[in-house]
DNA sequence: GCCGTTTTCGGCCCGACTGTTTTCAGTCG
């Protein structure tokens, strides 16, 4: 589940590290949990450092539509804000900031937050450092701790110096979190691994990797097996662990060679079902759940669902019994972060998510005929074996000359290629001639109507001019939707998760346009992409948007990565009704004429 | 600071592990 806090903004609808200023839903988001993490290193009771976060993952939840929301009344008709914090909100609206935020920073400066990052260093530890020794920064906590300062504090010695030592070190040598195909794989490594070791073992990976969150801290696993010291045993004596970071009955941390963490935890297969539902998450999921649970005279843990006054055990084997004993429909894992999934289980009212089983093809495949590896029939043989029927071929138009894009000629002449291919019909897999068309400054195309109209579908993507002003963006991307042939805009917020943030846009008035003209957005599935993200998703399926996953194929690998597309999608909580990739050729074809 | 199938006040999730401690605090997930 969720570790420390993060120091790069890989996650949420952010994506980079730029600067908080603006008075945009994520600056907002930001300062409440500044807030929280202030209040949290002063000491302030917990339950409101708990209600800031909370506020802070509801205004991400909402977007910029929360700036226009005017007055407390309807602020606090939003779950997790209420009086204090919808006066708040609108201070933030008026001033840019909130003046009780400012007050903490007068207190204890910001550079403090960056502390607890530091495994084993908490925020009791960060004050503590702060008043005694001044300690202020990374830099700082280094030094005193090199040069044995913090041991004598109270309650703290010689190991406690030595692990935030070790933790900063660790800090400075990893990359923070990865992406979510690389703990994919990692993980399916070590579940192969141990299984190798041994046969019997029964083992699911858990945590933020179950629930396919974009991008992974550390990778948690849960076994269960006769023997619980075997398998923590042979857990670490993995070839792929550099260094154990503890070792108990039940629990288990290693580092990777690649200073991956991966937490093990063992229970017994009574338990399996609990553990499994403990262990995924989100904490914020398992607080509600618990809460819920509490109300009806029962608790929940790790080993099962019991009755208060008489520790009865009412459920704990399997995870739907988990959810069942509370009386709840079981959320799909990539649900379970309190966005209302168990409001809507305690109504019966889950959505049906989309699966991989259902997608029929793929709407953003490139070729060797711009900037991809693998030719046309290569492409199509790999979807075939996907059981795909259709593959969307997009390659790069004119404007992108560093990607080899497609000059007019070059264009209509794979389109007839591709109508050739389709016509001997010896492929369970027909082609769609599409191209990956560029938006321009203002908003125009590569190519005339006259060619644009031999294409079966397009998709539009901006991949120049990232900082033009929200307006003009805004206005960039609107103009190419109301293109007739247009129909799906690729990659809508541009962001690279962990490397480059969004441009500036007003997603709200985007989804309007889209809706009102019909075009679809693209769910991009690379893995450093996944834009739109699970948060968009969720607003675009609201506004009654489409859906088109595309992989952003450039090679025939990459076609797999419609997994991580999907397992977006769920999190954005769409259903079959949403997504494009649900429908055949035939009738995608109708669609986008 | 939030919130209501027990409540408009008085609750607010739960357990494992470690280190510094003679009984517990801090951190983590």
């Amino acid at each position: 589940m969720a570790r420390k806090k993060d120091h790069i903004a890989a996650g949420g609808t952010g994506g980079g590290s730029r600067a908080v200023e603006g008075r945009d839903a994520r600056a907002l988001a930001h300062a409440l949990e500044l807030l929280a993490d202030l209040s949290e290193i002063k000491g302030e009771v917990r339950f409101k450092v708990i209600a800031y976060r909370r506020a802070a993952e509801a205004v991400r939840g909402m977007g910029d539509e929360i700036l226009e929301t005017d007055s407390v009344a309807r602020l606090k008709a939003i779950p997790g804000i209420g009086e204090a914090i919808a006066r708040k909100i609108l201070e933030f609206k008026e001033t840019g900031t909130i003046g009780k935020l400012e007050e903490l920073k007068e207190e204890i400066p910001e550079e403090v937050v960056s502390l607890l990052q530091v495994p084993g260093l908490g925020p009791r530890r960060a004050r503590l450092v702060f008043e005694e020794l001044g300690v202020r920064s990374l830099d700082d906590l280094q030094r005193a701790a090199e040069e044995h300062l913090l041991a004598p504090l109270p309650g703290l010695g010689p190991k406690v110096e030595a692990g935030i030592l070790e933790g900063i070190k660790h800090l400075r040598g990893t990359a923070g979190r990865i992406f979510i195909n690389q703990a994919y794989e990692q993980a399916s490594g070590i579940v192969d691994a141990m299984l190798e070791k041994l046969p019997e073992l029964r083992i699911s990976a858990a945590g933020s990797l179950r629930r396919m969150k974009e991008t992974i801290g550390d990778i948690d696993i849960l076994a269960a097996y006769g023997e619980p010291h075997e398998v923590t045993k042979a857990f670490r004596s993995l070839p792929l662990v550099s260094k154990v970071i503890m070792s108990g009955e039940t629990r288990s941390s290693v580092f990777t060679r690649d200073m991956l963490q991966v937490d093990l935890r063992v229970v017994d297969t009574s338990s399996w079902g609990a553990a499994l539902q403990y262990f995924t998450g989100s904490k914020e999921h398992n607080v509600r759940l618990r809460e819920l649970a509490r109300r009806q005279g029962l608790k929940v843990n790790e080993y099962g669902v019991f009755r208060v006054e008489d520790d009865g055990r009412m459920a704990g084997a399997d995870e739907e019994g988990v959810y069942a004993a509370l009386g709840l429909s079981m959320p799909p894992p990539e649900l379970r972060e309190d966005r209302g999934e168990i409001e809507a289980a305690m109504r019966g009212e889950l959505p049906s998510l989309i699966g991989l089983e259902r997608i029929r093809g793929d709407f953003h495949v490139h070729t060797r005929d711009s900037d991809g590896y693998h030719d046309l029939e290569e492409m199509r043989a790999a979807a075939e074996k996907l059981g795909y029927s259709w593959l969307g071929i997009s390659n790069h138009a004119a404007n992108l000359r560093v990607a080899r894009g497609l000059d007019a000629d070059g264009l209509l002449a794979l389109v007839e290629r591709i109508e050739e291919l389709n016509a001997k019909g010896d492929s369970p897999v027909t082609l769609l001639a599409g191209c990956e068309l560029n938006i321009g400054n203002d908003g125009e195309l590569d190519y005339d109507d006259e060619v644009l109209s031999r294409l079966h579908f397009a998709i539009a993507s901006v991949h120049g001019g990232f900082g033009q002003s929200r307006e003009a963006m805004t206005r960039r991307i609107s103009r190419a939707m109301r293109n007739p042939f247009v129909n799906i805009i690729g990659h809508p917020t541009g962001r690279l998760i962990g490397s480059r943030p969004p441009y500036e846009l007003d997603l709200d008035e985007l989804l309007e346009v889209a809706a009102e003209t019909g075009t679809a957005l693209e769910l991009n599935a690379f893995p450093d992409r996944l834009d739109l993200c699970d948060h968009h998703l969720r607003r675009a399926k609201e506004a009654g948007v489409k859906i088109a996953i595309g992989t952003d194929a450039h090679r025939a690998e990459h076609l797999r990565f419609m997994l991580y597309g999907v397992a977006t999608a769920r999190r954005g909580w769409l259903e079959g009704g949403d997504v494009l990739n649900l429908l055949d050729a035939e009738f995608l074809r109708s669609l986008f004429r």
